[in-house]
DNA sequence: TACATATGATCAT
DNA sequence: TGATCCTATGTAA
């Protein structure tokens, strides 16, 4: 479940198993057998994330930097699986293992990776180039919203197509987007440039707040609870868990109008007409 | 066995 | 705008 959130919380999860750790890298699909082999009883230095990229600084085995960095993005189907005791066998499509060589009696981790768009290894000016053309990440601290502001101000394109855009704000996937304009109340088909600066910095702080959530819980839960009538997020059913997604002829949650969808430059979105106001609708 | 589906992105036309 | 690439899963046939 690959948007912004999950790549984060991967990386931060994937740290505390890999970094420091020599590991065995190895590709049982075959597909990334020479990058493997590159990587194969190195260590890993660092792991970063930036927007849906993945990053793994990589050193020799005395863990002094190669200056080769592994890099991935999930895309729509890309996933991990990880280990802690022995693992089972890797299925057929299992693009990359990586495996910590620990002492004598510890089993180490296993990380396997499948159905990933990008799986490569590149240099450090090419992680920057990478970073160069994404803009502005909601789980970066320092990341400057203003870039964010900025492209928003100069697009006529609708907003609900700009948030995909991960040149103007990195992170944002299809889940997110419909979710944080509904939250706006905001309709998707609105210009860009139509919006206020408060309206754009609302968006940005909305992203932070919800992203941060969902690297945390894994999951994405954007109701407020008060919303579906309960106390807290926990435990929430599948359909109390998000306003609009995947919701469409069900009642809104806030106002119980049925939920719409369409499907603009093939992304379906979805929204609820009385609460965001739906031109279209 | 086949098909539909998925939280992504790129390239060709 | 449409085709294409990536893989696993669930449902239908």
């Amino acid at each position: 479940m690959p948007e912004g959130h999950t790549i984060h919380r991967h990386a931060r999860l994937q740290r505390r198993h890999l970094v420091g750790k020599r590991v065995a890298a190895w590709s049982p699909q075959g597909r990334f057998a020479d990058g493997a082999a590159r990587l194969d009883g190195g260590t890993v230095r660092d792991i970063r994330a930036v927007g849906k990229h993945l990053f793994y600084e990589w050193g020799t085995s005395d863990g002094t930097a190669t200056g080769e960095l592994l890099h991935i993005h999930l895309g729509l189907f890309g996933k991990f699986r990880t280990f802690v005791d022995e693992p089972p066998a890797p299925t057929e499509g299992t693009r990359l293992a990586l495996r910590t060589i620990e002492g004598e009696d510890a089993a180490g981790t296993t990380i396997y990776l499948a159905g990933a768009t990008v799986v490569d290894i590149v240099s450090p000016p090419e992680e920057e180039a990478i970073r160069g053309r994404l803009g502005p990440d909601p789980l970066d601290r320092k990341a400057d919203p203003s870039r964010f502001v900025a492209a928003m101000r100069r697009r006529r394109l609708p907003i609900g197509e700009a948030l995909l855009d991960q040149k103007a704000i990195s992170g944002i996937g299809n889940v997110y987007r419909a979710e944080m304009l509904f939250r706006a109340g905001l309709d998707p088909d609105t210009p860009a440039a139509d919006l206020t600066e408060d309206q754009v910095m609302g968006l940005w702080d909305d992203a932070v707040t919800l992203l941060r959530l969902g690297e945390k819980s894994g999951r994405i839960v954007t109701v407020e609870p008060a919303d579906v009538g309960r106390r807290s997020r926990g435990r929430l059913p599948r359909d109390e868990q998000r306003y609009v997604y995947k919701r469409h002829d069900r009642p809104c949650h806030r106002c119980g109008t049925p939920i719409v969808m369409w499907t603009p430059r093939s992304r379906t979105i979805w929204g609820c007409p009385t609460c965001q106001g739906l031109a279209r609708a």
